[in-house]
DNA sequence: GACGTAACTGTACCACAGGTACAGTAACCT
DNA sequence: AGGTTACTGTACCTGTGGTACAGTTACGTC
Protein backbone atom coordinates (compact mmCIF):
# COMPACT_ATOMS: atom_id res chain seq x y z
CA UNK A 1 0.00 0.00 0.00
CA UNK A 2 1.62 3.46 -0.90
CA UNK A 3 0.80 5.91 1.56
CA UNK A 4 -0.13 9.01 -0.47
CA UNK A 5 1.84 11.92 0.50
CA UNK A 6 -0.61 15.00 0.96
CA UNK A 7 1.03 16.46 -2.54
CA UNK A 8 0.81 19.92 -2.94
CA UNK A 9 -2.41 21.82 -5.38
CA UNK A 10 -1.74 24.10 -7.80
CA UNK A 11 -5.22 23.96 -8.65
CA UNK A 12 -7.40 24.59 -4.87
CA UNK A 13 -8.28 28.65 -5.99
CA UNK A 14 -10.29 26.71 -9.28
CA UNK A 15 -11.35 24.11 -7.30
CA UNK A 16 -13.11 26.75 -5.34
CA UNK A 17 -14.18 28.66 -7.40
CA UNK A 18 -16.13 25.77 -9.44
CA UNK A 19 -17.82 24.68 -6.28
CA UNK A 20 -18.67 28.20 -5.49
CA UNK A 21 -20.49 28.52 -8.81
CA UNK A 22 -22.52 25.25 -8.52
CA UNK A 23 -23.45 26.25 -4.90
CA UNK A 24 -24.58 30.02 -5.77
CA UNK A 25 -26.34 29.40 -8.71
CA UNK A 26 -28.13 26.31 -6.55
CA UNK A 27 -28.58 28.48 -3.67
CA UNK A 28 -27.52 32.11 -3.64
CA UNK A 29 -24.74 33.97 -2.25
CA UNK A 30 -25.54 34.64 1.39
CA UNK A 31 -26.75 31.08 1.49
CA UNK A 32 -23.54 29.79 0.51
CA UNK A 33 -21.14 29.54 3.77
CA UNK A 34 -17.47 29.95 3.33
CA UNK A 35 -17.26 26.43 6.05
CA UNK A 36 -19.05 24.92 3.32
CA UNK A 37 -16.63 25.37 0.26
CA UNK A 38 -13.46 24.75 2.28
CA UNK A 39 -14.88 21.39 3.26
CA UNK A 40 -15.68 20.74 0.02
CA UNK A 41 -12.27 20.95 -1.73
CA UNK A 42 -10.65 20.06 1.78
CA UNK A 43 -8.49 23.11 2.92
CA UNK A 44 -8.93 25.24 6.31
CA UNK A 45 -10.08 28.24 6.72
CA UNK A 46 -6.53 29.88 5.96
CA UNK A 47 -6.76 28.73 3.35
CA UNK A 48 -9.41 30.15 1.66
CA UNK A 49 -8.27 33.82 3.31
CA UNK A 50 -4.82 33.22 1.69
CA UNK A 51 -6.62 32.41 -1.60
CA UNK A 52 -9.54 35.41 -1.45
CA UNK A 53 -9.38 38.16 1.06
CA UNK A 54 -12.88 37.81 1.04
CA UNK A 55 -16.56 36.87 0.21
CA UNK A 56 -17.01 39.89 -2.21
CA UNK A 57 -12.94 39.41 -3.59
CA UNK A 58 -14.63 35.27 -4.51
CA UNK A 59 -17.70 37.39 -5.96
CA UNK A 60 -15.56 39.28 -8.10
CA UNK A 61 -13.46 36.62 -9.53
CA UNK A 62 -16.37 34.72 -10.03
CA UNK A 63 -18.19 37.40 -12.01
CA UNK A 64 -14.90 37.93 -14.29
CA UNK A 65 -15.19 33.81 -14.90
CA UNK A 66 -18.03 33.87 -16.16
CA UNK A 67 -18.31 36.95 -18.15
CA UNK A 68 -15.10 36.19 -20.32
CA UNK A 69 -17.00 32.61 -20.45
CA UNK A 70 -19.90 34.05 -21.60
CA UNK A 71 -18.05 36.59 -24.17
CA UNK A 72 -16.37 33.85 -25.56
CA UNK A 73 -19.86 32.02 -26.04
CA UNK A 74 -21.84 34.80 -27.92
CA UNK A 75 -18.92 35.24 -29.47
CA UNK A 76 -18.79 31.29 -30.79
CA UNK A 77 -22.31 31.45 -31.52
CA UNK A 78 -22.55 34.51 -33.67
CA UNK A 79 -19.85 34.05 -35.57
CA UNK A 80 -20.91 30.42 -36.78
CA UNK A 81 -24.25 31.90 -37.36
CA UNK A 82 -22.41 34.94 -39.68
CA UNK A 83 -20.31 32.11 -41.16
CA UNK A 84 -23.58 30.20 -42.28
CA UNK A 85 -25.22 34.03 -43.46
CA UNK A 86 -24.12 36.97 -45.05
CA UNK A 87 -27.38 39.14 -44.71
CA UNK A 88 -26.72 40.99 -41.60
CA UNK A 89 -30.53 40.27 -40.36
CA UNK A 90 -30.76 36.76 -40.85
CA UNK A 91 -27.21 36.15 -39.24
CA UNK A 92 -28.80 37.59 -36.29
CA UNK A 93 -31.86 35.79 -36.48
CA UNK A 94 -29.90 32.97 -36.88
CA UNK A 95 -27.59 33.14 -33.89
CA UNK A 96 -30.80 34.20 -31.78
CA UNK A 97 -31.93 30.65 -32.36
CA UNK A 98 -28.67 29.09 -31.49
CA UNK A 99 -28.85 31.32 -28.65
CA UNK A 100 -32.31 30.17 -27.47
CA UNK A 101 -30.97 26.99 -28.08
CA UNK A 102 -28.29 27.18 -25.95
CA UNK A 103 -30.26 28.57 -23.17
CA UNK A 104 -32.54 25.49 -23.40
CA UNK A 105 -30.01 23.22 -22.98
CA UNK A 106 -28.21 24.94 -20.07
CA UNK A 107 -30.11 27.83 -18.24
CA UNK A 108 -28.48 27.47 -15.16
CA UNK A 109 -25.40 28.37 -17.13
CA UNK A 110 -25.42 31.72 -17.80
CA UNK A 111 -23.80 35.15 -15.52
CA UNK A 112 -26.93 36.71 -15.51
CA UNK A 113 -27.82 34.68 -12.76
CA UNK A 114 -24.66 36.00 -11.23
CA UNK A 115 -25.48 39.68 -12.16
CA UNK A 116 -28.11 39.43 -11.02
CA UNK A 117 -27.70 37.71 -7.91
CA UNK A 118 -25.75 40.44 -7.08
CA UNK A 119 -27.97 43.03 -7.98
CA UNK A 120 -30.32 41.60 -5.62
CA UNK A 121 -27.90 41.90 -2.69
CA UNK A 122 -26.47 45.25 -3.22
CA UNK A 123 -25.38 45.97 0.23
CA UNK A 124 -22.93 42.62 0.45
CA UNK A 125 -20.64 43.76 -2.18
CA UNK A 126 -18.62 46.70 -2.97
CA UNK A 127 -17.88 48.80 -6.06
CA UNK A 128 -15.57 47.52 -7.89
CA UNK A 129 -18.21 44.52 -8.30
CA UNK A 130 -20.93 46.60 -9.34
CA UNK A 131 -18.53 48.32 -11.65
CA UNK A 132 -17.99 44.88 -13.25
CA UNK A 133 -21.34 44.09 -13.46
CA UNK A 134 -22.42 47.49 -15.03
CA UNK A 135 -19.47 46.66 -17.58
CA UNK A 136 -20.67 43.78 -18.34
CA UNK A 137 -24.28 44.68 -19.38
CA UNK A 138 -22.74 47.91 -21.51
CA UNK A 139 -20.60 45.72 -23.29
CA UNK A 140 -23.86 43.32 -24.01
CA UNK A 141 -26.14 46.67 -25.29
CA UNK A 142 -22.92 47.32 -27.61
CA UNK A 143 -22.42 43.61 -28.93
CA UNK A 144 -26.09 43.71 -29.66
CA UNK A 145 -26.34 47.88 -31.01
CA UNK A 146 -23.55 47.14 -33.07
CA UNK A 147 -25.91 44.28 -35.33
CA UNK A 148 -28.85 46.18 -35.05
CA UNK A 149 -27.06 48.66 -36.68
CA UNK A 150 -26.06 47.20 -39.44
CA UNK A 151 -29.62 45.42 -39.92
CA UNK A 152 -31.18 48.87 -39.97
CA UNK A 153 -29.03 50.43 -42.73
CA UNK A 154 -29.83 47.35 -44.99
CA UNK A 155 -33.56 46.99 -43.75
CA UNK A 156 -35.25 50.37 -42.79
CA UNK A 157 -37.27 49.78 -39.73
CA UNK A 158 -41.15 49.67 -39.50
CA UNK A 159 -41.55 52.05 -36.91
CA UNK A 160 -38.82 54.33 -35.55
CA UNK A 161 -37.25 52.35 -32.92
CA UNK A 162 -34.64 53.06 -30.22
CA UNK A 163 -31.86 50.57 -31.12
CA UNK A 164 -30.29 51.02 -27.43
CA UNK A 165 -33.21 50.07 -25.94
CA UNK A 166 -34.07 47.08 -28.47
CA UNK A 167 -29.97 45.76 -28.08
CA UNK A 168 -31.03 46.04 -24.28
CA UNK A 169 -34.14 44.38 -24.62
CA UNK A 170 -32.39 41.07 -25.36
CA UNK A 171 -30.41 41.34 -21.95
CA UNK A 172 -33.54 42.18 -20.21
CA UNK A 173 -35.60 39.08 -21.21
CA UNK A 174 -32.55 36.96 -20.12
CA UNK A 175 -32.20 38.19 -16.79
CA UNK A 176 -36.11 38.75 -16.74
CA UNK A 177 -36.68 34.72 -17.94
CA UNK A 178 -34.51 33.90 -15.34
CA UNK A 179 -35.77 35.46 -12.81
CA UNK A 180 -39.26 34.07 -14.03
CA UNK A 181 -38.07 30.56 -15.17
CA UNK A 182 -36.65 30.04 -11.06
CA UNK A 183 -40.07 31.65 -9.72
CA UNK A 184 -42.10 28.87 -11.40
CA UNK A 185 -39.37 26.58 -12.15
CA UNK A 186 -40.10 26.26 -15.71
CA UNK A 187 -36.38 26.26 -17.77
CA UNK A 188 -38.26 26.75 -21.26
CA UNK A 189 -39.35 30.03 -20.08
CA UNK A 190 -36.08 31.56 -20.80
CA UNK A 191 -36.10 29.87 -24.42
CA UNK A 192 -39.01 31.18 -25.41
CA UNK A 193 -38.54 34.56 -24.38
CA UNK A 194 -35.49 34.85 -26.52
CA UNK A 195 -37.42 33.39 -29.48
CA UNK A 196 -40.07 36.11 -29.12
CA UNK A 197 -37.37 38.78 -29.18
CA UNK A 198 -36.89 36.93 -32.39
CA UNK A 199 -40.02 37.56 -33.45
CA UNK A 200 -40.22 40.83 -32.48
CA UNK A 201 -37.43 41.88 -34.79
CA UNK A 202 -38.51 40.22 -38.14
CA UNK A 203 -41.73 42.05 -37.27
CA UNK A 204 -39.86 45.18 -37.30
CA UNK A 205 -37.22 44.36 -39.78
CA UNK A 206 -38.00 42.32 -42.14
CA UNK A 207 -39.50 43.36 -45.91
CA UNK B 1 -44.64 69.69 31.40
CA UNK B 2 -46.94 66.64 30.44
CA UNK B 3 -44.55 63.43 30.87
CA UNK B 4 -45.75 61.31 28.26
CA UNK B 5 -46.66 57.95 28.98
CA UNK B 6 -45.37 55.29 26.59
CA UNK B 7 -48.60 54.67 24.79
CA UNK B 8 -49.50 51.21 23.40
CA UNK B 9 -49.46 51.46 19.87
CA UNK B 10 -51.75 48.73 17.54
CA UNK B 11 -49.71 49.47 14.34
CA UNK B 12 -46.54 48.23 15.48
CA UNK B 13 -46.67 45.60 12.47
CA UNK B 14 -47.60 47.68 10.35
CA UNK B 15 -44.74 49.78 10.64
CA UNK B 16 -42.44 47.40 10.63
CA UNK B 17 -43.63 45.87 7.36
CA UNK B 18 -42.86 49.48 6.44
CA UNK B 19 -39.69 49.78 7.71
CA UNK B 20 -38.63 46.32 6.12
CA UNK B 21 -40.14 47.20 3.05
CA UNK B 22 -37.91 50.51 2.74
CA UNK B 23 -34.78 48.38 4.03
CA UNK B 24 -35.16 45.37 1.55
CA UNK B 25 -35.47 47.65 -1.42
CA UNK B 26 -32.86 49.79 -0.72
CA UNK B 27 -30.76 46.77 -0.07
CA UNK B 28 -31.37 43.66 -0.28
CA UNK B 29 -33.15 41.11 2.31
CA UNK B 30 -30.01 39.47 3.78
CA UNK B 31 -28.78 42.83 4.57
CA UNK B 32 -31.32 44.11 6.44
CA UNK B 33 -31.34 42.68 9.83
CA UNK B 34 -33.75 42.26 12.55
CA UNK B 35 -32.00 44.45 14.97
CA UNK B 36 -32.05 47.43 12.49
CA UNK B 37 -35.70 47.41 12.27
CA UNK B 38 -36.74 47.07 15.94
CA UNK B 39 -34.38 49.68 16.62
CA UNK B 40 -36.12 51.90 13.91
CA UNK B 41 -39.76 51.30 15.51
CA UNK B 42 -38.51 51.58 19.12
CA UNK B 43 -39.13 48.16 20.00
CA UNK B 44 -37.33 45.06 21.54
CA UNK B 45 -35.96 41.67 20.14
CA UNK B 46 -38.83 40.00 21.93
CA UNK B 47 -41.46 42.27 20.29
CA UNK B 48 -40.19 41.10 16.81
CA UNK B 49 -40.42 37.72 17.73
CA UNK B 50 -44.38 38.77 19.16
CA UNK B 51 -45.05 39.36 15.30
CA UNK B 52 -43.28 37.57 13.43
CA UNK B 53 -42.05 34.12 14.41
CA UNK B 54 -39.07 34.43 12.31
CA UNK B 55 -37.78 36.49 9.51
CA UNK B 56 -39.51 33.94 6.59
CA UNK B 57 -42.44 35.12 8.61
CA UNK B 58 -42.14 38.70 7.87
CA UNK B 59 -40.90 38.21 4.32
CA UNK B 60 -44.59 36.15 3.50
CA UNK B 61 -46.47 39.22 4.83
CA UNK B 62 -44.01 41.43 3.31
CA UNK B 63 -44.66 39.60 -0.03
CA UNK B 64 -48.61 39.44 0.50
CA UNK B 65 -49.36 42.82 0.97
CA UNK B 66 -46.89 43.91 -2.09
CA UNK B 67 -49.01 41.62 -4.01
CA UNK B 68 -52.51 42.61 -3.15
CA UNK B 69 -51.65 46.43 -3.75
CA UNK B 70 -49.96 45.29 -6.97
CA UNK B 71 -52.98 43.76 -8.12
CA UNK B 72 -55.14 46.86 -6.93
CA UNK B 73 -52.71 49.20 -8.91
CA UNK B 74 -53.03 46.86 -12.05
CA UNK B 75 -57.19 46.60 -11.67
CA UNK B 76 -57.28 50.56 -11.42
CA UNK B 77 -54.84 51.44 -14.27
CA UNK B 78 -56.26 48.82 -16.93
CA UNK B 79 -59.86 49.82 -15.50
CA UNK B 80 -58.89 53.39 -16.66
CA UNK B 81 -58.19 52.31 -19.67
CA UNK B 82 -60.79 50.41 -20.48
CA UNK B 83 -62.74 53.10 -19.68
CA UNK B 84 -61.64 55.89 -22.10
CA UNK B 85 -61.64 52.87 -24.99
CA UNK B 86 -63.67 49.82 -26.07
CA UNK B 87 -61.82 48.11 -28.30
CA UNK B 88 -59.47 45.69 -26.70
CA UNK B 89 -56.68 46.47 -28.45
CA UNK B 90 -56.16 49.80 -27.68
CA UNK B 91 -57.48 49.73 -24.39
CA UNK B 92 -54.17 47.41 -23.68
CA UNK B 93 -52.10 49.68 -25.63
CA UNK B 94 -53.55 52.91 -23.41
CA UNK B 95 -53.03 50.61 -20.39
CA UNK B 96 -49.24 49.41 -21.07
CA UNK B 97 -48.71 53.54 -21.48
CA UNK B 98 -49.87 54.01 -18.25
CA UNK B 99 -48.28 51.50 -16.61
CA UNK B 100 -44.88 52.73 -18.11
CA UNK B 101 -45.49 55.94 -16.81
CA UNK B 102 -46.12 54.59 -13.25
CA UNK B 103 -42.97 52.40 -13.92
CA UNK B 104 -41.33 55.95 -14.52
CA UNK B 105 -42.63 57.67 -11.67
CA UNK B 106 -42.02 54.97 -9.29
CA UNK B 107 -39.68 51.82 -10.42
CA UNK B 108 -38.61 50.68 -7.04
CA UNK B 109 -42.26 50.28 -5.54
CA UNK B 110 -43.07 47.53 -7.75
CA UNK B 111 -43.47 44.07 -6.52
CA UNK B 112 -40.82 42.44 -8.62
CA UNK B 113 -38.15 43.43 -6.93
CA UNK B 114 -39.39 41.49 -4.00
CA UNK B 115 -40.13 38.95 -5.88
CA UNK B 116 -36.90 38.84 -7.72
CA UNK B 117 -35.27 39.34 -4.51
CA UNK B 118 -36.60 36.16 -2.75
CA UNK B 119 -36.05 34.63 -6.12
CA UNK B 120 -32.34 34.59 -5.98
CA UNK B 121 -32.09 33.91 -2.22
CA UNK B 122 -33.90 30.77 -2.46
CA UNK B 123 -32.75 28.91 0.45
CA UNK B 124 -33.54 31.42 2.91
CA UNK B 125 -37.21 31.07 2.32
CA UNK B 126 -39.50 27.93 2.96
CA UNK B 127 -42.14 26.71 0.45
CA UNK B 128 -45.24 28.72 1.23
CA UNK B 129 -43.02 32.19 0.12
CA UNK B 130 -42.07 30.26 -2.82
CA UNK B 131 -45.92 29.08 -3.56
CA UNK B 132 -46.84 32.92 -2.84
CA UNK B 133 -44.28 34.26 -5.28
CA UNK B 134 -45.09 31.78 -8.23
CA UNK B 135 -48.94 32.31 -7.60
CA UNK B 136 -48.96 36.08 -7.77
CA UNK B 137 -46.70 35.60 -11.43
CA UNK B 138 -49.23 33.16 -12.59
CA UNK B 139 -51.68 35.98 -11.96
CA UNK B 140 -50.40 38.66 -13.94
CA UNK B 141 -50.14 35.71 -16.80
CA UNK B 142 -53.99 34.88 -16.68
CA UNK B 143 -54.53 38.63 -16.17
CA UNK B 144 -52.64 39.18 -19.50
CA UNK B 145 -53.70 36.43 -21.42
CA UNK B 146 -57.03 36.97 -20.96
CA UNK B 147 -56.33 40.04 -22.18
CA UNK B 148 -54.97 38.84 -24.90
CA UNK B 149 -57.53 36.46 -26.40
CA UNK B 150 -59.66 39.06 -26.56
CA UNK B 151 -57.32 40.76 -29.07
CA UNK B 152 -56.20 37.99 -30.61
CA UNK B 153 -60.23 37.62 -31.72
CA UNK B 154 -60.98 40.79 -33.07
CA UNK B 155 -57.29 41.48 -34.81
CA UNK B 156 -55.96 38.43 -36.19
CA UNK B 157 -52.31 38.08 -35.69
CA UNK B 158 -49.69 38.79 -38.35
CA UNK B 159 -47.84 35.47 -37.35
CA UNK B 160 -48.57 32.94 -35.43
CA UNK B 161 -47.79 33.45 -31.50
CA UNK B 162 -48.43 31.98 -28.05
CA UNK B 163 -50.32 34.04 -25.67
CA UNK B 164 -48.78 32.25 -22.83
CA UNK B 165 -45.35 33.54 -23.96
CA UNK B 166 -46.26 36.52 -25.38
CA UNK B 167 -48.50 37.74 -21.65
CA UNK B 168 -45.18 36.29 -19.96
CA UNK B 169 -43.27 38.53 -21.94
CA UNK B 170 -44.55 41.36 -19.77
CA UNK B 171 -43.93 39.88 -16.18
CA UNK B 172 -40.13 39.05 -18.26
CA UNK B 173 -39.39 42.46 -19.33
CA UNK B 174 -40.65 43.80 -15.61
CA UNK B 175 -38.17 41.61 -13.86
CA UNK B 176 -35.49 42.47 -16.27
CA UNK B 177 -36.31 45.81 -16.51
CA UNK B 178 -35.50 45.90 -12.58
CA UNK B 179 -32.72 43.86 -12.69
CA UNK B 180 -31.02 46.07 -15.67
CA UNK B 181 -32.46 48.98 -13.98
CA UNK B 182 -30.47 48.88 -10.75
CA UNK B 183 -27.02 47.58 -12.87
CA UNK B 184 -27.14 50.47 -14.49
CA UNK B 185 -28.28 52.44 -12.36
CA UNK B 186 -30.40 54.04 -14.71
CA UNK B 187 -34.20 53.93 -14.18
CA UNK B 188 -35.70 54.96 -17.34
CA UNK B 189 -34.92 51.10 -18.63
CA UNK B 190 -38.04 49.77 -17.65
CA UNK B 191 -40.26 52.10 -18.79
CA UNK B 192 -38.43 51.75 -22.21
CA UNK B 193 -38.84 48.21 -22.47
CA UNK B 194 -42.70 48.41 -21.47
CA UNK B 195 -43.00 50.57 -24.31
CA UNK B 196 -40.93 48.40 -26.78
CA UNK B 197 -43.31 45.96 -25.83
CA UNK B 198 -46.65 48.18 -26.76
CA UNK B 199 -44.83 48.28 -29.91
CA UNK B 200 -44.46 44.10 -30.18
CA UNK B 201 -47.94 44.35 -29.76
CA UNK B 202 -48.86 47.09 -32.15
CA UNK B 203 -46.82 45.50 -35.11
CA UNK B 204 -48.31 41.50 -34.14
CA UNK B 205 -51.95 43.34 -33.66
CA UNK B 206 -52.88 46.27 -35.76
CA UNK B 207 -53.77 45.62 -39.35
C1' DG C 1 22.43 21.46 -0.86
C1' DA C 2 20.81 26.05 0.84
C1' DC C 3 17.20 29.38 0.29
C1' DG C 4 13.20 31.63 -0.73
C1' DT C 5 8.55 31.49 -1.95
C1' DA C 6 3.86 29.53 -2.60
C1' DA C 7 0.46 27.24 -0.47
C1' DC C 8 -1.11 26.24 2.92
C1' DT C 9 -2.28 24.44 8.61
C1' DG C 10 -3.38 25.46 13.51
C1' DT C 11 -4.91 28.02 17.23
C1' DA C 12 -7.12 31.56 19.26
C1' DC C 13 -10.16 34.94 19.23
C1' DC C 14 -14.05 38.60 17.94
C1' DA C 15 -18.62 40.68 16.51
C1' DC C 16 -22.92 40.25 14.78
C1' DA C 17 -27.07 37.93 13.15
C1' DG C 18 -30.73 34.94 13.89
C1' DG C 19 -32.82 32.69 16.95
C1' DT C 20 -34.87 30.12 21.67
C1' DA C 21 -36.91 30.17 26.16
C1' DC C 22 -39.42 32.09 29.49
C1' DA C 23 -40.94 34.95 33.17
C1' DG C 24 -42.85 39.37 34.02
C1' DT C 25 -45.68 43.65 33.19
C1' DA C 26 -48.59 47.45 31.75
C1' DA C 27 -52.56 48.91 29.20
C1' DC C 28 -57.03 47.91 27.36
C1' DC C 29 -61.61 45.53 26.86
C1' DT C 30 -65.43 43.26 28.76
C1' DA D 1 -61.95 41.88 38.58
C1' DG D 2 -60.02 39.00 34.96
C1' DG D 3 -58.35 37.88 30.70
C1' DT D 4 -56.14 39.24 26.50
C1' DT D 5 -52.86 41.97 23.80
C1' DA D 6 -48.65 43.84 23.24
C1' DC D 7 -45.06 43.92 24.57
C1' DT D 8 -40.03 44.11 28.04
C1' DG D 9 -35.93 41.89 30.17
C1' DT D 10 -32.58 38.50 30.80
C1' DA D 11 -30.00 34.86 29.56
C1' DC D 12 -28.21 31.91 26.49
C1' DC D 13 -26.83 29.26 21.96
C1' DT D 14 -25.37 28.58 17.00
C1' DG D 15 -23.48 29.79 12.73
C1' DT D 16 -21.00 32.94 9.77
C1' DG D 17 -17.66 36.17 8.36
C1' DG D 18 -13.46 37.75 9.67
C1' DT D 19 -8.67 38.89 12.03
C1' DA D 20 -4.04 37.85 13.62
C1' DC D 21 -0.21 35.53 13.30
C1' DA D 22 3.08 31.86 13.96
C1' DG D 23 4.39 27.56 12.06
C1' DT D 24 4.99 24.02 8.24
C1' DT D 25 5.86 21.67 3.87
C1' DA D 26 6.77 21.06 -0.96
C1' DC D 27 8.90 23.08 -5.07
C1' DG D 28 11.79 25.51 -8.07
C1' DT D 29 16.13 27.98 -8.44
C1' DC D 30 20.82 29.30 -7.89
Amino acid sequence: MLQQVPRRRTDTRERLLGLAEQAILAKGFASTSIDELIAGVGITKSGFFYHFRDKNELARALLERHIARDRELLDDIFRRADELNDDPLHGFLVGLKLFAEMMDALPQAHPGCLAATLCYQDQLFDRTVHALNAESVLAWRRRFRARLEAIAASYPPRQPVDLDALADMLSTLVEGGLVMGRALKDPTILPRQILLFRDFLRLTFAP
